[in-house]
DNA sequence: TCTATATATAAGTTAATTATTATATAAGAG
DNA sequence: CTCTTATATAATAATTAACTTATATATAGA
């Protein structure tokens, strides 16, 4: 494995608020208005969040709407993959129950 | 395992300087002025490299006269047992050969 | 088309990291 | 005890990362 993207996957995921979008990610695809409810962040700060992992090919995303929904990508690497073992899923999204996106 | 601990062993790790540290911890045990030369970086530098990777609990040390040898833990948490498999083993020490420690 | 909503990007600020230089500590050699 | 060498700590400068506010884009609906 490349030493870059190994750095580059690593500070992704080297942060608490990535760390709990991943978490709420590991059960679900979540859209991003949810995670500006858990984080307690703004709009943005979540967007540059989500691109990161984005970036770090962790994370992918598809349009429903005007809303956009991130998952995991399948096929991780090691690493990622031993940090998402270790991470407690986390119930996390409202989609589907009518109170926001769906 | 804990997520304040998760993260700070990911943020020990992600980094390419200590990155490469590990990377010639896999095969031996390795003496702070070896790293310096192989880093290109200042000696003090390299120490607080070090102290952020011991502080993670991935490293530890013994001190052999002036000097101080540096080392992998035994037991690893997961995720950094995953970092260290990614990682190619470097060939780092002059320990032995007569040239600086021994 | 005009408006409202969801998300992304840009610009700027604050905070956190990583480096440097200077100095302290600790051990061995003379 | 003093000098030298290896490493650590302190103070500080430089770089990078994370957040905010403001603005842009895209889609749905009236």
């Amino acid at each position: 494995m490349d030493l870059q993207l190994m750095e580059k996957q690593l500070k992704a995921v080297s942060d608490s608020n990535r760390l709990t979008l991943l978490s709420c990610l590991k059960s679900a695809e979540v859209c991003v208005c949810d995670f500006v409810d858990i984080l307690g962040i703004s709009q943005p700060a979540v967007s540059q969040h989500l691109k990161k992992l984005e970036e770090a090919g962790i994370i992918t995303a598809r349009k429903v709407g005007t809303w956009k929904h991130y998952r995991l990508i399948e096929n991780q690497t090691p690493i990622i993959r031993a940090v998402l073992d270790e991470l407690e899923e986390r119930q996390a999204c409202n989609c589907g129950t009518g109170t926001s996106c769906d």
